[in-house]
DNA sequence: TCCCTGCGGGAAAGGGCTTTCTCTGCGGTA
DNA sequence: TACCGCAGAGAAAGCCCTTTCCCGCAGGGA
């Protein structure tokens, strides 16, 4: 590979000179030498070794971004978020994911520090994991404390900037509407148990049927992993279980998306025989039939938002955002059945809005 | 930031010692000074910095992905295989999104090129555009010439390794599978005209057609951007142009499924009145309904391979592998309808098995 | 007793770049 | 004519590590 040293002595110039051209620097240079370096360097497909410039001038740039996996709609959404903010500040971005192990969330934080980035986000519910929270939060104090910008979205147990979508008043929005459209059977697919997501939202639907004089037993909830197979193979065991159901909640859209799939595969009408709510709102919710009702997530402004305060000035006090929660109405959440199916057998209903008229 | 020598300091002893520590050197040190300095990185939560080792042990490991967009689940799938083969040989990623923008593509080159990757993967069609690929090529060459490696994977314009879904071979698939049930007027809803893969695709589904005694005018080609909007677009100005289409083939799978929403807002069902192909398979595929009968491509191998060729010794002549396509039947594909919408002139025509049965 | 060997440790030389500091030579002012 | 100031270039000091090379010392064999 060729160095700086070697352009400027095909050029005929100081290292320092060269240095100055390729980077655009202030100090004023001759056309003259200018150009020679300018040729030394194409002539040599010169490119300036990153690690080196980024060693010399001790100046923090790029931002660490840990996630789950960017390649589940629910970040690749809020990572959207965080690249429009970051281009527009001509800041690289170094992407991480977790696939949720906690473990290794600790080593890429350290690894995102070892490579000296401006600010860490990290992007993601949080554990209920009283070690592990106290070891991140210490390996985020030590890397705040050498003047790293730290922002979390969607995880609380970090003291510093948050971005928190209002989980508990999604939770809230779905069990309220399924209630009024009448059903009392309902039963939740719900994430992983040790998510703080999977409580969160579950503590809003939970309080939103208590209100209302229902309940949500646990045998009407099955944790399963946050995604389309998970949701396929909870919704198999919770009708299984409990064929009585009128209503299922997915606690993330993929795994509607598979409760979905699984009742389609039972002959099970959506919304007539049962009603289906999804959370998140990701684009492929509207693609599938019937829509997916669900609970929208800002997941774009999310990331800008969390991407902004980083890069903002830093306040004195920690920031906190929270940002809100929308019910979308689709086509998968209907009123109950008047006869509930065990009354009513097997018989199909008439769609809802069309039988009537 | 806590340097090696505030370590070395700390714990009494040379900065050549804790690194030794440290990275866990082959040469011994006693047990005793290991200690110290295994007790000073704690307390100074000392964490080596990246580029000063990478700058040191001028020894490169990572490897550098240039890919369209990682979000969009052709790349999220190939990038899965990629990410599978480097971690098992625990390699860095760092990925980059071109979107589409040949540009960025020429920046991300030269970009991890500095970065000192050990090898570069570019995944993603190529461009009808000479002066591109010629300069691309040069930075390639200049690259390979210092001892880096190249693969790519889907374009054919670069000399070395490189990975190939056979698109053509998957578009004649899609063709033959429409001729044989019948269909005639079929409509293509193509990607962007300057990809190779829209061409390879598309020559591929003519060649069946041609075979057939069929032909695809370009009439019947509409050419739009690789995803789910440019899909439902083009869709509907293809209907609004030929209103006798029995079958639309979508070049991507995302298109079909914009294509799949396009049909079902002006009330055509599928694959009764007209049936729908896609390409690729992607995951989601299976759950829309009805599930998208597609042409699927081995998305996860293919980057599993080009990792493999990257990281194997390297092969005196550059290796093509081509990875073969195959047809998913499900259920978008039918039967022509018996009586084409061409013959019944334009008055709203039964749905079939509705009316007529 | 002397020399050689090998072990454990440190000194120092890079690795490739940025940037401050220094130097030279020129034009302008008194 | 003498001096000052400044523009433009280079020398050299880092940035933070790794790794080679070298040194001192203890133990073992002759």
């Amino acid at each position: 590979m060729a160095t700086l040293s070697d352009v400027a002595r095909r050029a005929g110039v100081s290292p320092a000179t060269a240095s100055r051209v390729i980077n655009g620097s202030s100090k004023p240079v001759t056309d003259e030498l200018r150009e020679r370096v300018l040729a030394a360097v194409a002539e040599l497909q010169y490119v300036p070794n990153a690690h080196a410039q980024l060693l010399a001038r001790s100046h923090r740039s790029a931002v660490g971004v840990i996630v789950h996996d960017v390649s589940d709609p629910y970040f690749a959404e809020i990572t959207r978020g965080l690249q429009r903010v970051a281009t527009d500040q001509g800041r690289l971005l170094m992407i991480c994911n977790s696939y949720r192990d906690p473990d290794r969330e600790l080593e890429y934080v350290e690894l995102l520090r070892g490579h000296q980035v401006a600010a860490l986000i990290l992007a993601g519910s949080g554990y209920h994991d009283e070690a592990f929270t106290r070891q991140l939060n210490e390996k985020l104090a030590a890397y705040e404390a050498t003047g790293g910008r730290v922002a979390v979205i969607g995880r609380h147990e970090h003291s510093g900037d948050a971005v928190m979508p209002d989980n508990r008043a999604g939770g809230y929005l779905a069990g309220r509407e399924l209630c009024g459209l009448g059903h009392r059977a309902i039963g939740v697919i719900a994430g992983p148990r040790i998510l703080t997501t999977t409580t969160d939202r579950l503590a809003g639907l939970r309080q939103a049927l208590t209100e209302q004089g229902r309940e949500l037993p646990e045998r009407r909830i099955r944790y399963a992993e946050f995604d389309r197979d998970g949701g396929a193979e909870a919704a198999a065991r919770l009708l299984d279980a409990d064929p009585e159901l009128t209503a299922i909640v997915a606690l993330n859209d993929s795994m509607a998306i598979g409760a979905l799939a699984t009742l389609r595969a039972r002959g099970l009408s959506v919304p007539q025989q049962i009603s289906v709510l999804g959370f998140d709102d990701m684009p492929i919710a509207r693609d599938v039939t019937p829509a997916l009702t669900t609970v929208r997530l800002p997941l774009v402004h999310m990331g800008v938002r969390a991407m902004s305060l980083v890069l903002g000035v830093g306040a004195p006090t920690p920031r906190v955002e929270v940002l809100p929660a929308e019910l979308v109405r689709r086509d998968t959440a209907g009123p109950v059945p008047r006869a509930t199916r065990a009354t009513a057998g097997s018989a199909p209903r008439a769609r809802r809005g069309d039988a009537s008229s």
